[in-house]
DNA sequence: ATGGTTGCTTTGCAA
């Protein structure tokens, strides 16, 4: 099973961009959405199920939104991260799949930017990966396969950054938040991408402004995060630099994983 | 060099 996670920066906008990469032959099993930046009505649904995916959508006006497209049929789709009811903004979704010898849960998520510092943005970005917390303590109890795919808005190292100087004052690079991706691996979560390299350069996240991605001026903020039982079957991880480089790109690329996981029988 | 660009809710906001 290969699982994907991608910041699309507006489904809408990105679709043909989207389609384009669905159709390829490595195209994933699964892919995480985040940024949708629609509502699950204006969703473009019957494009890219036609492609042999399953959609579950968890949008709303105008920005944030998550999603899972999938080649497996969803057991379980929930929306929303549990622990702060009159949080209104859409950035989580978990579906749950059967696959050989049991289950996998996968979980689409769009972590709070946190900017400006000293603003309430950045108190709810912490409050928000605290609420992640105790949901990913609940759920590695449960000592199954799970995916915690993502743009977490976090830089964890000064190597995830062309310049790290240029951040030190940015919510995605201060202290309590590299502490919360921390906490998250002390779990025993297994982050893909650093399990497999220790190069520099493998960035996730190029602006659109000052031709950051022409000089290669990247961060890596979007993860993917395994749980033991899913770490047992991880093979390989890859970033796919490639589409940034399209026409019309999402500042984002997409991360992939891929697992020993089949469909069952 | 306090700029630069993109997408949506648009003449502002979030990233």
């Amino acid at each position: 099973m290969r699982v994907a996670t991608w910041n699309i920066n507006g489904v809408k906008a990105r679709l043909e961009n989207l389609l384009h990469w669905l159709e390829e032959e490595t195209a994933p099993d699964v892919v995480c959405l985040q940024e949708i930046k629609s509502v699950d009505e204006q969703f473009p649904r019957m494009e890219i199920e036609s492609l042999g995916y399953h959609v579950e959508t968890h949008g709303q006006k105008g920005f944030n939104g998550v999603a899972i497209l999938s080649k497996l049929r969803f057991d379980e789709a929930t929306r929303g991260l549990p622990g702060e009811e009159s949080d209104a903004q859409s950035r989580f979704i978990e579906g749950v799949f059967s696959v050989d010898g049991g289950v996998i849960r996968v979980v689409s998520a769009y972590m709070p930017n946190g900017n400006p510092l000293g603003t309430e943005k950045f108190t709810y970005k912490i409050a928000w990966m605290e609420r992640l917390q105790a949901w990913a303590e609940a759920r590695v109890a449960l000592e199954e396969p799970l995916v915690l795919a993502g743009d977490y808005n976090i830089i964890p190292h000064p190597i995830d950054a062309r310049n790290i100087q240029d951040w030190l004052g940015d919510a995605l690079y201060q202290p309590q938040s590299r502490a919360a991706l921390r906490r998250l691996e002390a779990l025993g979560l297994t982050e893909c991408v650093r399990a497999v390299t220790d190069a520099a350069e493998t960035y996730t996240f190029w602006d659109y402004q000052a031709g950051a991605w022409q000089k290669n001026n990247g961060i890596r903020i979007d993860h993917i995060l395994l749980s033991p039982e899913a770490a047992d079957r991880f093979s390989a991880a890859s970033i796919d630099k490639r589409v940034r480089a399209w026409e019309k790109p999402s500042d984002h690329v997409p991360v992939i994983a891929e697992l020993d996981f089949h469909a069952p029988h």
